[in-house]
Order: C-alpha cells, then structure tokens, then sequence
DNA sequence: GTGAAAGCGCTAACAA
DNA sequence: TTGTTAGCGCTTTCAC
C-alpha cells in the first residue's frame, strides 16, 4: 500500500503540499501540482478513505434505509441513488428496515455512527419519528414522515393518482374502485387523496375503497371484496403495481377480462408491470429525479429549510390494462 | 460525541484498559470492565468506526458488487447478505456493474480502498478476471470465474437443472426444449449441462437448445424460435424465472396453454414465479444458506484454500406450470 | 506558495 | 491486571 507521504517523498515536497495538490486546493504552484500529480501515478496512489474520513469527521459514504430491497421500487431507487453516489466517488451503504420502526432506528443510528455524508430513510408505516442524527444530515425519501424535520423527497402521488383516475373517467368509466395503501403511510394517503379529489368524495357509499398493505396479497383480496358487491366497478385504480397485479390475477380467477370487463391501473410502474398480460397501465414515478434530488441535497448542499418536502412530478403510462367500460 | 477517553476519564481508568473493556478482551479484571460498561452506557458512547478500522486496517464493512440491483434474484442475495452482515455489526455496501466488466473493476477496487472485511462480487458475463484487492479477501458468488483463485460460493446449478428436466421427463414429456443462459456465465452452462444430462445430449439434433440473455426478453424470442420449428417441444426448461416469464408470455400469444400444451419451467424461484398464472415451477436457489456460507468465509474466517468452489443445493418448486403433455 | 507539526479516535505493543 | 505511548493515513492550521 503506498501513502501519500511515499508520493510527498518521491515528489521531493512536504506531506502538506502532496495533500494540497491531489486533492486539487488553490493557490498550489503549478509545477509542484504537476510533480505530485506525476509521482502519484507512477506510484499507483490510491488515498485511503478510513483516513480521510477520520480526519475530515465525514467518510465517503451515503446511507439507505429502504424497508426491503426485495422491493422492486426501492430496488430501483437503490440502483439510480448508488449510481448518483459513485458518479461522485461515494459509496453506498444498504440496509434493511423489515418494515420494522425499532430495525429502521437501529439502521439509522449505525449508519450514522459512520459518519456518512448522509442517510437516506425511505421509512416504514410504523415510523412516527427518526432517530437524532446529530451532525450527519437526514432525507426521507418516497414516503414522507408528518412533523418530522428532515426534508423529504417524494413523488407527487396525489397529482400522480389523480391523472390515473381522470385517466379512467376519460375513458368513460363511473365505478372505478381503489385499492389504496395502508392507513398512516403517507404516500398512501395521499394517493388516496388523489382519487378522491377526482372521484368527488367516497365513490359508492365508500363501498368502493379498500386499504391494506402495498403487496400481491393485499391486491387479490382486495379485488375479490371489490367484485363480490351488487354493484361491482369497472374499473380498479390500485396504489402499487403489485397491488395491481393481485388484482389482475383476481380477475383471471373469476374469469374476468381485462380490459374487455375490468379495467385495471397500477402505481410505481416497476418492471413487472410491462410484463403482465395485458401490461398494466401505470403511474412512473421519477426514480431518477429523486435520487438526482437527494444526492444534491446531501452530496452538493443544496440549501432547503427544515420540514421542506420536494414533490416530483409522476408520469401515467398508458398500455393495455385499461378501455372503456362494457 | 463521546469518545472513548471520556469514557475512561469518567470511570477513572486508562484509555488503553477503557478500549479492552468495551472489547471484551480477556485479562480485564471484574470490577474494572464493570466500572467501563457502567460509564459507557451513562454518557451514550458509541464506538467510531472511523478510528477503528484506520487504526486495525480493516473497516466494519463487507462490499457487495452485483450486475444490478434491480434483477429480483440479486436483490434476494443482497437482503440476506445485509441481514448476515448487520447481525454482527457489519454494514453492507452495494455496488451495481450494470453487467460492464469494466465498471465492475472499477467497483471492486474502491471497495477494496475502504478496507473491508470482505468484497463479494457476483461476476458479469465477460469477467475474464478479478482485480488484486491486496490484503482484502474476495469471494465469488452465484456465477464462479474459471481460473480465478478467490473462493466461490455458488448453487449446485447443474444438480439443480437436472432434477428438473429429469421431473418434466418423469412427466411423460420427451420433446423438452431449453433456453440457457448465455455462453461464458458459469451457472448457465452448468445449468444446460444438467439438461444434457438428463437429455442424454442434445435432443432433436440441437434445434431444441437456444443460448442467450437471462432476461425476459430472450425467453419471449427464444420460446416463438422454438414454437416455430416443425416438431415443436410440449416442455420448456428455462434457465431463469425472468426468461420462463417470457415464453409463458410467448405461450399466450400464440393461443398455446399451460400447462395443457406447454409445460414451463424456471430457474431462481424469484418472488414474481408464483405470481405468473399459472405459478411457475421452477428451482430454488438456497440463498440464505449462499448468504450464510459467504459470511462465514468473511467474518468467520473459515478457512477455504484457494480456487475452491463450495456448491449448495437447490431445490426443485412444483407449481401448477407444469402437467403431462398432450 | 510551501513546510512543519498537531491531531482525528482508536488499538496494541510494551512497561510496570 | 493496568497504564503509557506510539501511530494508523490523512487534512489543516500555523509559521515562514
């Protein structure tokens, strides 16, 4: 392993100036720049991040909480922020909260303990405050945490919901059903919000709205309540792809065509959604604009003032899964 | 932030004695580590990780470098690996190659600059050769490198591949096609010779083999290849749960069902295999267990002489994709 | 513009 | 068993 004092040795200048020069400091004389820089080279220099962490009282990294990884969105939002960071020579760290608020608190805390240049909690639906962080700066990403006081970067899910929805009318439909996301999460609610706003109130008496977890699961019971009413809908606006494709299989379940007799919308566009037969229609959310956003605020320190939240706009992608009612 | 001499300072001993005690290094005498934990845990002192792992060259990290994220098999392997990792207090750093044995280089040597306990790469296809990471240990896992002397932990894919077939056979098919992997990733080939295997060699004089990508993609192209032929196979073996969605998916465009004129059957038992209808059957790949084995030779230090290969067993998923031919 | 020296928080060798 | 001390590799004052 060479140092930088082998570099400072071989260059024939102070430790000092070695540090100044590879680490590209004003006001350093061209030619010793030049030396050092040579040297370096030749010496295959590669500094030491621990050290330099240790120093600086900040080490080269970046943090994710995600809920779970397994999760095809926050698979993809660890893909773009990972990108995002070693662009700029950070690493990123991972870990698992399990949907669990005490793991989340412990992962926070751990992160921090590392002295990152950030961390990024994407928190769980029990999350009700994060942990102090002391120096190192906290973002809440995807899903925002009420009167928490790190700013949040999220999609604009009610926006995003609503285009969906209206979508729906557009095409002609009156019974268009929610499956929404647990109670508490944020992103959830405002989705929800987003249906409503354009559904003008509860649909049905509220016989057409159901709230549960953002999975598989969730979807196909979900679905199965829905069409077992008098008056089953025409239509399923769901909170979450997966979601919506627990829904899609419902229908293939009972028969149902898709989008002859249902029509069906998801949310997140992961994937997956392309896949299905018929693809699903969907909402994107800007999984590049967020990560971009989050590694701004904490990598280029972008000023924003506690308690901000940065709302992205959503996309509706169009394909097979939705047409006009029977 | 507490340090460790204020910890001594407090309960009135050396910083060297302070640093044994909260270690738990043997020949600290009772009343002693007693006085430590007590003043540790009064002023909230968490240790540094920084000064640690400068000062015992060896950070509390292990790297993770995959082709991407976002491929739910990877993901898996991360979550488990995340899991293994932060019960012993390490943290997982994630690096995506995007299947770029460049980028992949370039990753596995900043990982290897933060002095990690371990760096565990799963291989691109064109890896021809890891970088020296020096003093950092290296651990290939799911696909092994040939020639490469740094341990590998993989699925015994070729066992794994067998049973399969040989389950499709059990069936009563005989025309059994396969779509492998590409040419040059280890696990595909193992995979296409468990296949042979049991096919006793190439049936149908080859038409029944396609090689390529392990993504959805190539199993939709590969499966209308396949259809298309004069003698067209009942079974297909797929080498990925990814490409086994796309000839399921080819399936249903051309009007064929399954598993009433077509069996299907994957590979990785992914999330997304039982939620395709028909559910996928498909082989299970041991992940925790790959996960466990991996912490084990990093953490553990479990002796592994080099250019060793530890092989896991799979196990075969019987789903309702499969039936006897027509 | 450059050099000398201190010190980030910790562990480990050595002394007592 | 405990204390003292050096030093991990780096950045950053402070002199010059």
């Amino acid at each position: 392993m060479v140092r930088l004092s082998d570099v400072a040795a071989r260059a024939g200048v102070s430790l000092g100036s070695a540090s100044r020069a590879v680490n590209g400091h004003p006001g350093v004389g061209a030619e010793l720049r030049e030396r050092v820089e040579v040297a370096a080279r030749e010496l295959g220099y590669r500094p030491n991040p621990l050290a330099k962490g240790l120093r600086m009282r900040r080490a080269q990294l970046v943090s994710l909480v995600v809920p779970d990884i397994t999760n095809p969105f926050f698979a993809e939002l660890a893909k773009e922020l990972e990108l995002a960071c070693s662009e700029r020579g950070y690493q990123l760290t991972l870990r698992n909260s399990m949907e669990s608020a005490d793991t989340e608190r412990e992962a926070v805390l751990s992160a921090a303990d590392h002295n990152p240049r950030g961390v990024v909690v994407v928190p769980t639906g029990g999350t009700v405050e994060l942990p102090d962080t002391g120096e190192v700066p906290l973002v809440v990403c995807d899903r925002s945490v009420a009167g928490c006081p790190a700013p949040a970067v999220v999609s604009d899910n009610r926006l995003g919901a609503s285009a969906a929805v209206a979508y729906l009318r557009g095409l002609g439909h009156e019974r268009i059903a929610c499956v929404a996301g647990p109670a508490g999460v944020r992103a959830a609610d405002e989705r929800l919000a987003g249906y409503l706003a354009v559904m003008g109130g509860m649909p049905g008496g509220g016989q057409l709205v159901t709230r549960g977890p953002f999975d598989y699961e969730f979807g196909m019971v979900a679905a199965h309540r829905l069409f077992d009413q008098d008056r089953p809908p025409t239509a399923v606006f769901a909170s979450s792809d997966q979601q919506a494709v627990g829904v899609l299989h419902a229908c293939v379940q009972r028969g149902l065509r898709v989008p002859a007799d249902v029509s069906i919308c998801g949310f997140d566009a992961i994937a997956l959604s392309a896949l299905t037969s018929p693809p699903l229609t969907t909402v994107r959310q800007p999984v590049r604009q967020i990560a971009a956003r989050v590694t701004g605020l904490l990598l280029d320190d972008e000023a924003v003032s506690p308690y901000t939240t940065v709302s992205l706009p959503t996309e509706l992608v169009v394909r097979e899964s939705c047409a006009p009612p029977p």
